[in-house]
RNA sequence: GGAAGAAUGGCAGAGCUGGUUUAAUGCACCGGUCUUGAAAACCGGCGUGCCUUCACGGGCACCGGGGGUUCGAAUCCCUCUUCUUCCGCCA
């Protein structure tokens, strides 16, 4: 969510950002609404301190007075302070519904781009700021979909997943289970040694937890939900890993926060058919491994450059061929104010496949968890907030499938083996 | 699921028969005096948000969340949440 005083010190800038996500000018009016909404909030503001002053002094000279026995003059007193008691209801609840709609317009206001995102309609206007430097791998006329090869050789069973929930819900075994449970060890230490924590977190959240990284309202037909307690099934780590730090004040000289976790997430996924959905392309359920990092505002970009890398030195240790795409305007996530998308070349499918995200929320969302930090000269600020996948399961088991498949069986990269305890799947 | 008790500023911990408490006191922390330096001692500072002011400053709100009673609530009432103890049930 934005913050109010931001629309009005560098509204130039929001409005250069809502162009880029191809916002009208009709649609960037939101802009004014806010400010005009804040003053009106302001002048409120004032004219209802001022009145519980009165109230407040009042009170205390009737305090005075009885203690002194005067009570027909703290009778008199309590009366002529009547009004303005009742003034003061009418004025809490304008006061609340203005907020209410401040709110409600902040929240249909997306993030404000970093500069160097580019302007674009979609996917199709990407930046690609790091492309294969080989030539894409050719496996020829024989070179089998994932889904055929978890079939061959018995690693996925989708439709067991159907009898037991429904579509979407691949079931591993044998050495497609072990696979996963090698890529899940292998992500976490690897995010152990470049320095994050690890935490085993609840893959329920509340609806304060869902608000706080910005999945509520934005994506609520994303989430599963459970209706009778009020929790939402997590559509990432990124949502209990942020809000760990939900409410806090952060001292100076312990960021960065570096956090991670492995959990599976789950995604309604509504309205998404066809054949782009086959196999493990798109699935309701999948492990992920998520890295957070909480920074300053001066250095988060930095860090973001050092998730990148992150994930870089994971998809060359899994010797996949990728690429890395700055997203641009038209594709760009509402909440983040710069994300960059990995995409690793699926040879069976002839086609590039999102394997991970690493954004860099600057203050959006640590505007709604109210998440701060104390700058070095005692000031409270907001953090900026950051995440990655580091990496997600189900698209990485299938291109490590396609891409390493030989007439033998399946290769497991070396990195791998020490995890898997096995080097080839056939 | 039932019963009882509790929730206060970074921590500990008063206040809880409603009005000089503007939330005492201690610890921690920051600055200063003293000291060659440090410790100790002493002095001062020490929460968050909002409104207002060029600024100095002033005002308002916040004692787990929400609501109520009252001229006035940390203090009384209702409700929710969490924790502790006990009982029941159960991996």
């Amino acid at each position: 969510m934005l913050v109010v005083q931001d629309i009005r010190d560098r509204k130039d800038t929001i409005v250069e950002s809502l162009k880029k996500r191809n916002w009208s000018e009709e649609q960037i009016n939101v802009l004014d609404k806010v400010v005009v909404a804040d003053d009106k909030r302001r002048s409120l503001q004032t004219e209802n301190d001022h009145n519980l002053n009165k109230v407040n002094t009042a009170s205390k000279q009737i305090g005075g007075l009885m203690r002194d026995g005067k009570h027909d003059e703290a009778e008199s007193l309590k009366s002529s302070i009547a009004e303005i008691k009742s003034e003061i209801k009418v004025k809490e609840e304008e006061i609340r519904a203005v907020k209410l709609e401040i709110e409600e317009l902040l929240l249909g206001i997306p993030n404000t781009l970093h500069a160097d995102v580019a302007f674009g309609k979609g996917e199709e206007d990407n930046v690609v700021v790091k492309d294969w430097a080989d030539e894409l791998p050719n496996l020829g006329e024989g070179a089998l979909p994932h889904w055929e090869l978890a079939d061959k050789y018995n690693l996925i069973d989708f439709e067991l997943g159907v009898k037991i929930t429904g579509a979407g819900f691949p079931v591993f075994r044998g050495k497609g289970s072990k696979l996963c449970r090698a890529l899940i060890n292998f992500f976490l230490e690897e995010a152990e040694i470049a320095g994050y924590e690890e935490f085993a977190p609840p893959l329920m959240v509340n609806a304060e937890s869902a608000k706080g990284t910005g999945n509520l309202p934005d994506k609520e037909g994303q989430m599963y939900h459970m209706e009778k307690d009020g929790f939402y099934l997590i559509p990432t780590a990124e949502v209990p890993l942020t809000n760990i730090f939900r409410g806090d004040i952060i001292k100076n000289e312990d960021l960065p926060l570096k956090v991670t976790g492995y959990t599976p997430c789950f995604r309604r996924e509504a309205g998404s058919y066809g054949s782009h959905v086959k196999g493990l392309n798109r699935v309701h359920q999948f492990d992920k491994i998520e890295i957070v990092q909480i920074q300053t505002p001066e250095k988060s970009y930095e860090t973001q450059m050092e998730m990148v890398a992150h994930v870089e030195r994971l998809l060359e240790k899994l010797e996949l061929p990728y690429r890395i795409l700055r997203l641009c305007g038209g594709d760009a996530t509402f909440a983040a104010a710069m994300t960059f998308d990995f995409e690793v070349y699926s040879a069976a499918q002839k086609r590039w496949l999102e394997v991970s995200s690493v954004s860099n929320f600057e203050t959006y969302q640590s505007n709604r968890l109210k998440l701060r930090y104390r700058d070095e000269n005692g000031k409270t600020q907001l953090a900026h907030t950051l995440n990655g996948s580091a990496l997600a399961l189900a698209r990485i088991v299938a291109s490590l499938l396609e891409n390493h498949q030989t007439p033998e069986g399946i290769k497991i990269p070396k990195a791998l083996i020490p995890y898997t305890r096995f080097d080839i799947i056939n």
